[in-house]
DNA sequence: CGTGATGCTGCAAAGGTTTGCAATGAAGTA
DNA sequence: TACTTCATTGCAAACCTTTGCAGCATCACG
């Protein structure tokens, strides 16, 4: 039932491989037969097989794209920027969500192995060396996780969690918690990593809790042990926990900002749309998808697996061209946090409203690229 | 460079078609050559070449999943339990987005057709008639959108809106707007449809406001209008949209619920973390999920497409069984309805808090389920 | 001992496409 | 006229796997 190439060769009166040119190659077949032949394609309805065309070319023209977690909206914009990147290069998206299961991760990463080009690798669970092995049966671009000698986008995630510091800092803030995320997670020991800093800059008391969940309800069944922990201030690891634990302090009778400060880390819609509105950490989602999948199709450009009798050639150890890439962030101050117990008296309104002096979100372009080619 | 099933047979000494029975009919090959061919296999980090098989058995295996917007949180509870369904089939699922385009969706359903066994094509925005032209090419199922002659999966809005607006009028509201969501959505019509009727029963004038887009941005947009329009209760073509429009009534200086009551539908995780939390429709999504899977997973397994040379048997127009199923949808009552201005003072506090008496979410089951089988 | 059944394996075709190579014919050049 | 070049097309191998069929032992049974 399918209608094939064979069909349409048949109708059009020629050889099947002319019918193959007239769409991958068309400059190589008469301009009068090449019409003929769409046309006869047209009324056929005929489709090229991808499948059949990815056999032999090696090039499936799809890429896959892993995630942690869909219901996550930190996801969704990053994915349509891989999707409407991927578009204009002609390729498709499948996106799979792993249910923050590292498990499920490789079995993906296999499943879509030999169906894809290459595959987007977004906010791993699993561990480096199980990356980089399956990193021989797959291109992979690792997204939040920096993995040596693997092409990686990374957000700046640790100098975003030391302006968020900071600026609690700066309100008067000693006593703070980081709410951790997932153990497994890159950004959150960045995240640890580069609070501890600079807290000990500020003269503050970092405390640990977690590590959490990372999502609303890991946000608000933590929102006990913040309150009982008396710190004035929070730093969570990303906004749907901060705006779960604001939930739960609110039902403990905790008011944010004016008893505890809350800040996320990503900056999605909804943080604009709760009350308090939050101060967060923007991430450059968009911006890290995009880069993404460039990264993955340039390095795949230049080599094209599996292709016909190649044995020389790529044969020797040829690493690609890996590059880690490291987005910037943004704090974008909005009503979550106020004056802490050591506030300045002087300025007792300080802390600003509204979007604040700091720039928006999503630059759009990487600050930092570090090139390193290692060939062979 | 990427193993073959030949070079496990080299290794293993046997013929590729044992390898290959090792794998796809474990039963017929001698279990000492078995265990032989899969440490080989095991060794070579052997993985069968699904587009490979693809080809020649007819099934890839995959199930294609086309999304009007990832960023809409009505979508992921859909997506995780289409995914955990299929999986549980040893399916896999793809997901890809539209960004509401209709001609992205028509391209995509021919990107996907070859690379998987059928598409779940979830509120569609292209005419029946084209989808119906597409079915032809891949079985599809149609969630939230009927289509004669194809199985789809329906979430009772109608009767969600009839609650939602009996709600209304029993609060004392008598003027009522609808905030209609895309001019090319079923649900959209079928609201329209249900939420005119109730409003006449009960006495009420229903103002139409729309199209518009269904995101916080097209609900912030139109709350200049509402506020104009004069009514008091609003029925949102979906949560977001409410949300939206009750942030921008906030910025107008108009408060909800005490000037004005709003209506959403679906019930996605934020309506509860908002405030006020949402008085909404909720729509079973994940039974939604489960049940489209189902119901293709049975029609594709009944006609195994693109067989061997097959040529006569389903020649003939031998129609598919097709089933249409009818989901429950139920009106949670939260914080952002209240008294209207023709509220019986014999009740003033008479808007219920909290879940109220009806039933939570996501019922599981399908109600009614259709199964008209057209037998040619 | 002959017959048939059974268990295991190999052979080769098939699936839909791409692509290097060869063949054809026409046009251009010397 | 003879030779080269070019444009166009056909041929057939290749990609990796599945699967119907046939071959071959081995075994049980009569």
């Amino acid at each position: 039932m399918p209608v094939t190439i064979r069909d349409v060769a048949r109708a059009s009166g020629v050889h099947i491989s002319t019918v193959s040119r007239t769409f991958s190659a068309p400059h190589l077949v008469n301009p009068e037969t090449r019409v003929r032949v769409l046309a006869c394609a047209e009324d056929l309805g005929y489709r090229p097989n991808r499948a059949a065309r990815a056999l032999i070319t090696g090039r499936t023209h799809n890429i896959g794209l892993i995630i942690a977690d869909i219901a996550n909206p930190f996801f969704p914009p990053l994915i349509k920027a891989a999707e409407s990147q991927a578009r204009h290069r002609d390729y498709h998206v499948f996106v799979a969500d792993t249910n923050e299961d590292p498990a499920a991760e490789e079995e993906l990463v296999h499943a879509l192995a030999k169906q894809v080009d290459g595959v987007l690798l977004c906010s791993p669970r699993m561990s480096n060396s199980l990356i980089e092995q399956l990193s021989r049966e797959v291109p992979l671009v690792v997204v939040n996780r920096q993995v040596t000698g693997l092409p990686c986008v990374l957000m700046d995630v640790g100098q975003g969690a030391r302006a968020a510091i900071e600026h609690l800092v700066g309100l008067g803030h000693r006593s703070i918690a980081l709410l951790g995320g997932p153990r497994s997670s890159w950004t959150n020991r960045e995240m640890r990593r580069a609070a501890a800093a600079a807290a000990r800059a500020g003269g503050a008391e970092l405390t640990l809790l977690g590590p959490n969940a990372p999502t609303e309800v890991g946000g608000s069944a933590v929102a006990e042990q913040v309150k009982r922990s008396g710190v004035s201030a929070v730093l969570a690891y990303n906004d749907l926990m901060a705006i779960g634990l604001i939930e739960g302090l609110d039902a403990l009778g905790v008011r944010v900002p004016q008893e505890v400060s809350v800040v996320g880390v990503d900056d999605i819609t909804l943080s604009r749309l709760t009350r308090p509105k939050l101060t967060t950490v923007a991430t450059p989602t968009g911006a890290a998808g995009r880069t993404a999948v460039d990264m993955l199709l340039q390095q795949d450009i230049e080599s094209p697996r599996g292709a016909r009798g190649s044995g020389a050639g790529t044969a020797l150890g040829v690493r690609r061209t890996t590059a880690q890439v490291m987005l910037q962030t943004d704090l974008v101050i909005r009503d979550s946090t106020g004056p802490g117990p050591y506030a300045r008296p002087a300025r007792p309104l300080a802390a600003p409203r509204g979007p604040g002096p700091h720039c928006p979100a999503d630059p759009g372009t990487p600050t930092a690229a570090t090139g390193d080619a290692v060939a062979s």
